[in-house]
RNA sequence: GCUGAAGUGGUGGAAUUGGUAGACACGUUGGACUUAAAAUCCAAUGUCCAUUAGGACGUACGGGUUCAAGUCCCGUCUUCAGUACCA
């Protein structure tokens, strides 16, 4: 009976489906414990054998966990919501849902045949109404809610229209936008609804604003922050612009500080709480108002102009030499002189053209202009420039700075630039050169009652006095802004929002989903809506709750909807909750307040670093929302949470033989010629014609012969020449000579085969160009399968009349490790892995490539070793007979072998190091098949241990042994000590350090007579040679060192 | 620039507390079996010197601590990731 996967695969796979072997239950004796993968995008390429390594880690301890008693939940879904299904709708007309549903059938498939344990009587699709209709519900409660920071929690926005109705907005500590107007009690009763509306919209924690946002004209749409890489956008690289739209935001910015002290409470890596931190970017400081002093001709009214400013550093107040203001704060145009005026203006204009990335790009270029104004100092009274300059950011803090040269390297640079005096207010520090940026280990002088302070006293003691002055405070900045939240796109979550007099209004929840409508064409209309603008059926009528036809809209009872939609992060930021509810509850709540009890947060949460500062941080300002409000009882969605690495591929090239040449005539029109038919060199010819041409180009000849060598033209027009210029020939030995020859001859037989096309050029050389091909068509010996390429569907016509000149008879491709991508040809299929070797080979194999959250090669040539581990397993319960365990004893080393692999492979998967676990396993089976083991008191357990890794043969051969149930719930085994201990060791015996020979010495042995020992030994003697030891260490039970 | 992670054979990687560096695999070489191939099995495989015995060197580089360093300390270089005028 031989090992025959693909049945056996199959055959459990459907035993599982058909049991609901893997389905959690909402109600257990045991403990509970959430495993929990980033749920996929299904994209219409399908899974490649990087998509699955987060899911097998997943997977393995959520078997594990099952077998140590918990009751495990496991699911899985997709965010199907997405940009590429709306790309691929907008080119081929296709509606998203439906290649939304295709591509998730075919994930599906994928993802079944690898064996997961996942429950997916619980799935959840984004996309879905009956979920959305959820996302909508908890985009309502953000509109309904508001920050308070004296409770520091989102509280209902009916009270603070009690506050209001109360005490008007005066005595409220509430996160909300700069400049709202003070109010009374009074006013506020005697405002208009719309006004009121008004001015709550404004502390609303989802609020319509007027903002700056990064458009994307490419895509037709807004990105969030982090939606953007280098200032173009994540998802194509298009080019981004700032753009002002009233747009719908998140007012994550109240839920700063939370956020990131919850970091505190999570474990995740120091890396991925790093990143978060310095996007929330936390800063302690000041703000200090500056007085402008009024220009001499100004009328009394323009004279009582402000400028706050941010700072840091509030000790080095003294050291202040001049202010900047961003180009576009509001005060620019007021403060400027007439004289000024022209130059600021002039200034203005340039850098509102220059695009964000090229500010980014250009730091070192130091530019501003004086307005002519000037501020008072605080404290001095000193009349102080105003200048403006571009390296001050509008949207950080208020936009201007007090520049403090000594203090700050770029207030430095500018100061010294345009020739600013720098005063010196550091005790003891030369700023001849630099600023001197640090806190630590310095006094402050020449700062009046500052002076002889350290950084945390003088910070202190100006806060206090400006405070007496009415001056300034202290303040704590965050980097974080509010996420803008709407999209001018279709594939998305429609907004529960319709619109009376251009107010938003909320639709009541029981009328819920807003379903996505129809389109005729997924593009923006032609005056520049969003696609849902093409909507003919889209507008709220507020007498029968239901969507109705545009053109029945009134303004009085039937109203526009929203046109937007909301953003991919959406719906993926409570989805971990909705798996909480069984399928069959979910129709009234988006999860039952028993379930959210049971299951609490997620145990364990695996995926990729790339959603540090999008999913990873929209979810949990959510999910403290939704604490906040009552609805769950968990302040972090993520217990623990682990980052796994990428796997790349590994890219395989043939060398094309190219012509070099150039035209006798002086035709534009020129192109090297082609041959007749193309040729291939393989990788070890071509690596000895690079070698030999760096060879010649480091080699001691003039500058002007290796200029007449390479002559700028890649390397084979220098190889050419080589074969008639002595020069370089002499250098050459007789295997570079040969490689020339070589080499010549290729040329020779090139030139013979030249397309007659192009008689006019004159061949000067070769050259070869590295081409991609499908590494299916290559071997674990890195030979290519010429036949294979040759009759490739795609690419075979590429090739068919191709020459590939062998080596030693085959021919041999280059490789480079990439990341994995269609493009590059190097993408492995899972399917094909599967077909071939099997899904427990493919999940032993992804595991033993390397520690889980590193980045690291695929090779598929690898996977035979753990195929032969799983042969080599089955060998030892299956023989040609069939089963050969026996109730046979165990003998002592079949026991110390299995308690040897328990302990190791427990601790392995308690510390997420799956691959030093399939070693063990390798050495298990290779140690068990060695001693012959027969014995089911050894081998019954052995399989429990390999179940969550390879789970389909671990429940075949549990089975064949005589089990009825699955291995699944299967109790791991019991570490035993006593199998362990050893009565002897094999000492290394190291002289100065240096191992030279082993000795087999009792344990027990005292240290003295292990001394006696050794150095009684022959090798010992011959090892010294008649010297005398110094020293002779000995380390009971570990190892001897001999020193002198 | 700042922050973080990492550098070990031809390749992926192991060495969890300072104690035999290179486990386990891939690849390579040789052998067995076979008409042959595949599959399987056995042996060798860090580099260099040496017929052998054995020796020298070796965990990015340069120092240091220690009887003993891949592991600890100081300095340097390289790669990757995040971030980028954040006041």
């Amino acid at each position: 009976m031989t090992y025959n996967f693909n049945d056996i695969e199959k055959k459990w796979q459907d035993y599982w489906a058909k049991n609901e072997t893997f389905k959690a239950s909402n109600s257990s004796d045991k403990p509970k414990y959430y495993v929990l993968d980033m749920f996929p995008y299904p994209s219409g390429a399908g899974l490649h054998v990087g998509h699955p390594l987060g899911y097998i880690a997943s997977d393995i301890y959520a078997r594990y966990k099952r077998h140590q008693g918990f009751n495990v939940l496991h699911p899985q879904g997709y965010d199907s919501f997405g940009l590429p299904a709306e790309q691929y709708a907008i080119q081929t007309g296709q509606h998203p849902a439906v290649t939304t549903e295709a591509n998730i059938k075919t994930y599906r498939r994928q993802l079944d045949q690898i064996g997961f344990s996942f429950d997916w009587s619980r799935e959840v699709r984004t996309s879905n109404p009956e979920y959305y209709k959820w996302t909508q519900w908890i985009f309502i409660q953000l509109f309904e809610s508001w920050y308070n920071n004296d409770s520091n929690k989102a509280e209902h926005i009916d009270t603070l229209v009690e506050k209001f109705a109360a005490e008007g907005n005066v005595t409220v500590n509430a996160a909300c936008d700069e400049n709202i107007e003070p109010f009374t009690a009074e006013d506020w009763n005697a405002f208009t609804e719309v006004e009121k509306q008004e001015i709550l919209l404004k502390y609303r924690l989802t609020y319509l604003a007027e903002t700056e946002v990064n458009w994307c004209p490419e895509l037709g749409t807004v990105l969030a922050n982090d939606e953007i890489v280098n200032g173009v956008s994540e998802r194509g690289g298009h080019p981004v612009v700032r753009k002002k739209m009233t747009q719908w935001s998140m007012r994550i910015s109240a839920f700063a500080e939370r956020l990131l002290q919850g970091l505190d409470t999570v474990d995740w890596t120091d890396a991925l709480k790093d990143i978060q931190k310095n996007w929330i970017g936390k800063s302690v400081g000041a703000s200090v108002t500056f007085n402008v002093i009024p220009a001499v001709s100004s009328s009394a009214a323009e004279t009582s102009h402000k400028i706050d400013v941010f700072t840091t550093r509030p000790d080095t107040i003294f050291g202040v030499s001049f202010m900047t203001l961003a180009p576009e704060h509001e005060l620019v145009s007021l403060i400027t002189t007439p004289k000024q005026k022209e130059a600021v203006d002039a200034y203005i204009e340039k850098s509102a053209k220059r695009s964000e990335r090229d500010r980014m790009a250009d730091v070192k270029t130091i530019s501003g202009v004086f307005t002519g104004a000037y501020a008072e100092h605080p404290f001095s009274k000193a009349p102080i420039p105003i200048w403006i300059g571009d390296y001050v950011l509008a949207s950080y803090g208020t936009g201007a700075v007090m520049a403090v040269p000594c203090g700050d390297q770029r207030d430095y640079d500018f100061a010294k630039h345009f020739d600013i005096p720098i005063p010196n207010i550091f005790e003891g520090v030369d700023i001849s050169e630099e600023a001197f940026a640090s806190k630590d280990n310095v006094k402050i002088t020449n700062s009046d009652f500052l002076n002889g302070m350290n950084y945390k006293k003088a910070s202190k003691r100006a806060i206090y006095e400006l405070e007496q002055m009415g001056q300034g405070e202290g303040k704590t900045n965050y980097r974080l802004r509010d996420a803008v939240f709407s999209r001018q796109r279709y594939w998305g979550e429609p907004f529960p929002v319709y619109y009376v007099n251009g107010m938003p209004q909320m639709i009541e929840a029981e009328h819920l989903p807003i379903k996505l409508p129809e389109v005729e064409k997924y593009l923006p209309t032609e005056e520049g809506e969003p696609p849902l603008g093409r909507a003919d059926v889209w507008a709220w009528d507020t007498e029968s709750n239901s969507v109705v036809s545009n053109d029945k809209i009134n303004n009085t009872t039937i109203h526009p909807l929203e046109l937007n939609t909301m953003p991919g992060w959406a719906g993926s930021s409570w989805y971990f909750f909705r798996y909480m509810e069984d399928a069959a509850n979910r129709d009234g709540v988006f999860a039952s307040e028993e379930a959210l009890k049971y299951w609490e947060n997620v145990d364990l949460y695996i995926g990729g670093s790339e959603h540090a500062t999008g999913h990873l941080l929209y979810s949990r300002f959510w999910v403290k929302l939704l604490k906040d409000r009552g609805f769950v009882n968990v302040e972090e969605p993520f217990k623990k949470l682990i980052n796994q690495g990428m796997i790349l591929g590994t890219s395989a090239f043939v060398y094309r033989v190219d012509l070099l040449s150039h035209s006798s005539t002086t035709s534009k029109e020129f192109k090297d010629p082609s041959l007749n038919k193309p040729i291939y060199i393989s990788y070890d010819s071509f690596k000895k014609y690079e070698d030999l041409y760096k060879f010649i180009l480091n080699s001691k000849i003039s500058a002007e012969d290796k200029n007449a060598f390479a002559n700028g033209n890649g390397f084979t027009k220098g190889l050419a020449s080589i074969i008639e210029d002595t020069v370089f020939f002499d250098l050459l030995n007789e295997e570079q000579k040969e490689t020339v020859s070589a080499f010549q001859e290729l040329f020779e037989t090139v030139k013979k085969d030249i397309y007659s096309q192009n008689t006019g050029a004159i061949i000067e050389g070769l050259k070869f160009s590295p081409i991609h091909v499908k590494v299916q068509y290559v071997n674990a010996s890195d030979e290519l399968d010429i036949e294979g390429l040759k009759t490739d569907g795609e690419f075979g016509e590429d090739f068919k009349d191709a020459e590939f000149i062998l080596e030693d008879g085959v021919y041999k491709v280059g490789r480079d490790v990439e990341k994995m991508s269609k493009s590059k040809y190097n993408v492995v299929n899972p399917d094909k892995i599967c077909a071939d070797y099997g899904a427990d080979s493919l999940r032993l194999y992804e595991m033993f490539l390397g520690p889980l959250e590193q980045y690291k090669p695929w090779n598929t040539a690898g996977i035979t070793g753990v195929h032969n581990f799983l042969k080599k397993l089955w060998k030892l319960y299956i023989g040609e007979h069939g089963l050969k365990v026996k109730d046979a004893e165990a003998t002592k080393d079949n026991l110390k072998t299995l308690h040897k692999t328990i302990k190791k492979v427990q601790e392995d998967i308690e510390n997420f190091s799956f691959n030093t676990s399939v070693s063990t396993f390798m050495i298990a089976v290779n140690e068990l098949t060695a001693q012959k083991c027969t014995s089911k008191a050894v081998l019954e357990p052995l399989l429990v241990l390999i179940s969550p890794y390879a789970p389909h043969i671990a429940e075949e051969l549990w089975s064949q042994l005589g089990n009825n149930d699955s291995i699944s719930t299967a109790a791991f085994p019991i570490f035993d000590e006593s199998h362990l201990v050893e009565s002897s060791k094999n000492y290394p015996i190291s002289f100065n350090g240096k191992m030279r020979f082993t000795l087999e010495l009792p344990l027990d042995m005292s240290k003295d007579d292990i001394e006696k020992t050794v150095m009684a030994h022959e090798k010992t003697i011959a090892q010294l040679d008649g010297r005398t030891p110094k020293k002779i260490i000995v380390v009971p039970g570990k190892i001897v060192n001999i020193v002198g």
